[in-house]
Order: structure tokens, then C-alpha cells, then sequence
DNA sequence: ACTTTATTCCTACAATGTAAAAATAAAAGC
DNA sequence: GCTTTTATTTTTACATTGTAGGAATAAAGT
């Protein structure tokens, strides 16, 4: 078993999915992201790092009916997994832990 | 100029810098990330962190006077740099910020 | 001198971060 | 129905960060 703990980038997107809840596909995530944290990111970026979540099982996808309104490819919807938002949390509690007091 | 966020481990090596104030040396540094976020960590992994931590302008070093115990090596003593408390007061304020609500 | 001890430094590779451009696929217009 | 436009995902490639093992230093004791 290998369970490290998440990139900083990794906790970022994790926890845009969770705030999207449904909804939450590339250029949703994008721009929570972008908001969130006041750093552009690229979508080729992003879909690496979901595809890698996903493999890793801390994010699952499924992709949605396809009722578009103008044109356009179907969007594929994440959602966190619960070994996805344990591993945050441990992450997360883990850095802040090291910060706490100093920050 | 550059200025992207800092990475997870960056952070936490950081933070312990920072906790440890004088006295913040190679085995010190490495205890303390142990103690603080339940993680093994090998000397050289912190060394490299630091190393490019010192390049990048976050820390600073200087060695120690030699008065040893029982013999080794001089230590050599880190401290945050100002550019460096600020720019890890940034990385992990952005994460909280995309974290908050659903963590 | 030589052995022991504490520590830093080097080298190499794996994992994560990041972007640019290509590929898909659906709807609209002609 | 075929071409164009639009929204979105996928692929590819490379840079940065994470991580460890072992070599190199240097001081103290014997």
C-alpha cells in the first residue's frame, strides 16, 4: 500500500469537485479554481490531474446526458470519492498541523 | 518573475524551519516533520527541499560555530527567509481558501 | 594514524504540475 | 447532408517537485 499525501495542486482540484458538487466538470472546476485561489490553470492541465485522481480512485466521472444547448462535446461530470475526501482530509490536517502557530 | 505556489512538501518543510527557529538544522528539521505530520521522510529528500528552497530565496543558511559534543560534522542552520514566510503564508492561505466550507 | 560519529552533499529516478495543440462530438446554417 | 461553429475532452510533452540511497566531509576519541 502506498497512501502519501496529495500534491498541493491535487488538494486544490479535489476540493473544487466537492464545492461543485453536481456540476462539477472542466470548466466549472476551471473557474472555481481560478476564483478560489487566484491562479490560471490551464484545462489540459486540469484533466491531467483529474485523470490521475481518478486512477489513484479519489475521483469517479460519468458523463452526461447529452442535452446540450448550443453545440458541443457531452460533459463528463466528477465527483469525489470517499477514499478521495479521507485522503484530503488527511492531507489537509497533516499540513496544517505543521502550520499551525507559525502561520 | 515567477511566482507560482509552493508545493505540499515545501510547505511543511517550511513550517518546521519556521517552528524550530535557531536550531533548525538537517536531523532537527527532519524530526520535526515526522513528529508533526505522521510521515518518514529521508534526510536527503529534506536536504534537496531545502537546497532548492535556498535557491528559490525562502531560506537562507549558515553554518554552525564548530563546538560539538562527540565529534561529526558542522551543523548547518536554516531559517525562513521573509520572502519565504510570505510566500508560504500565500500558497496555504489559496488553499485554504479553496478548501474552506468543505473540508 | 585510524576508527567512530554526526552531519551534509550528490546522484538518480518517480510523481506531480503545467500548457499547447489535437481530437471529438453535437447543433446550426446553408 | 455536408460544412462550419462551438463546447468540451484527450493526447503529448516537458518542467518542477518529491523522495531515497549512498558517498563525501569533518570533527573527536583512541
Amino acid at each position: 500500500m502506498k497512501s502519501k499525501y496529495l500534491g498541493e495542486f491535487e488538494m486544490v482540484v479535489l476540493g473544487a469537485v466537492l464545492k461543485l458538487g453536481d456540476g462539477a466538470y472542466g470548466a466549472a472546476i476551471r473557474q472555481e479554481i481560478e476564483l478560489g485561489s487566484e491562479r490560471s490553470v490551464s484545462i489540459g492541465a486540469l484533466y491531467t490531474t483529474l485523470t490521475r485522481l481518478e486512477a489513484k480512485g479519489y475521483v469517479g466521472s460519468r458523463l452526461g446526458e447529452s442535452t446540450p444547448q448550443r453545440g458541443g462535446r457531452a460533459k463528463r461530470y466528477f465527483r469525489v470519492t470517499d477514499a478521495g475526501e479521507a485522503q484530503l482530509r488527511r492531507s489537509f490536517a497533516a499540513l496544517n498541523r505543521m502550520l499551525e502557530g507559525v502561520l
